[in-house]
DNA sequence: CTGCAAAGCGGACCCCGGTCCGCATTGTGT
DNA sequence: ACACAATGCGGACCGGGGTCCGCTTTGCAG
């Protein structure tokens, strides 16, 4: 049961038949809640959680917030809290759930040059800064959220972004290892990385995004 | 007192004056041996608890080991182990410190491709070969000794690392933003995704070295 | 050799994430 | 309406990382 809670991250809104492959076999047309089908009092008590949690979030700053508090908040046991989000890290997860799943419709569906439609160099572009600057919205709740190493890249967000990358980088450099090349990419993006050189370096938002930009120009070649 | 024990890792062995810059104000002609000057009992209980702890490790592997039983199989209490390593990680680090300095030995005054003499682009291939190959030696002590989130960037170590790559990126392409480019690079040997690529990918390491390879090609230009 | 400050020691202690299991709630079939 | 699985609940409990502070050891100065 070490996985519970994590369902909740996963899947992207829909297919996208206008391009080849674009979300394979994980389509699931979603209705905006998950979590297959709660029992009556599970569901209330979920959505007190994540209510009290995110609360005591935006007050307090997620690293000063114990679980045992949240359940607390919300008027449930711990165990309810650990049976329904598997851990800390899932709890922190799905806090942020609704804005990943924004982003993911955004360039699974959206229009372009985030969606389908443009070339595949400049949806890398626009999907760097799209995720940069969803990135610093909540730097602090990210940062927080981060799994530990063992799962950082078998997470489900992770896992939607890297699939996608990798599409995109096969569409513009079929004969390079699009697999390995979409993590390095990714790992550009990552919140550590992000707060390292905005907090403690004090590089501006806006350098970060024209690494990335000149990154996807030196990788696939373009220049645009 | 939350950072002791890290200087164990820090400090490269001597300075490269045929370069520019290769080791700035970081140089310490290094005795072999670390930590300041200690009380003749620190000493003795530091090497006391590197050799239990190794032999813990090596035996039940990393996360198997708990910091008391270190204490209690080095004979000491537990409380000097986090004196002297500051914390968990610490401790697994200076495990890691002998070979990492070999590594940084070998990049910063020994002998080309890897260290000085090379061109740049040739020095960053040699380099990625190379520390790849250790971290694949030990992966699962790499993994355990991770860092948290917030400090994986400003470890001596990695600190080191991108220094050494910055300036030989600096040296290849002037017009990048090449400490940025650094990290990205320098995220590809993250133990964390090596093993994540190895062991849940099933990738060999020869496709993570050509990998390297080919993005420092990208990156610098240069295809040979 | 002796005295004394500084450095080090160690284990009791705290905290928090995560588990477990006996009990309560649900909702379904009849 | 009732019974009875199945699902969920919650708080006692555990383990391990990290801290603290009164005591011991060290080593220097006289």
């Amino acid at each position: 049961m070490l996985y519970a809670g994590f369902m909740s991250a996963a899947p992207p809104s829909a297919p996208t038949p206008q391009e080849p492959a674009e979300s394979p076999q994980l389509l699931q047309l979603g209705l905006d809640d998950d979590e297959p089908c709660l029992r009556a009092d599970a569901a209330r008590n979920r959505a007190r959680l994540l209510e009290a949690a995110a609360g005591l979030v935006a007050a307090r700053g997620a690293d000063a917030v114990t679980m045992e508090e949240v359940a607390a908040a919300a008027g449930v046991g711990k165990g309810t809290v650990f049976r329904r989000f598997g851990d800390r890290t899932g709890l922190l997860m799905a806090l942020l759930d609704h804005s990943e799943k924004k982003l993911q419709a955004a360039f699974l569906n959206g229009p372009p040059p985030l969606g389908p439609g443009a070339p595949p160099a400049e949806r890398l572009r626009a999907f760097g800064r799209a995720a940069l600057r969803r990135t610093v919205e909540d730097l602090n709740l990210q940062l927080a959220a981060e799994p530990d190493a063992g799962r950082r890249f078998t997470v489900p967000p992770y896992r939607v972004r890297h699939h996608h990358v990798s599409m995109l980088l096969r569409q513009a450099v079929p004969d390079a290892d699009c697999d390995v090349l979409a993590h390095t990419l990714l790992t550009q993006l990552d919140p550590a990385l992000v707060h390292h050189l905005m907090h403690q370096c004090g590089m501006p938002a806006q350098r970060l995004e024209d690494a990335w930009t000149d990154l996807v120009d030196r990788i696939t070649g373009t220049t645009a």
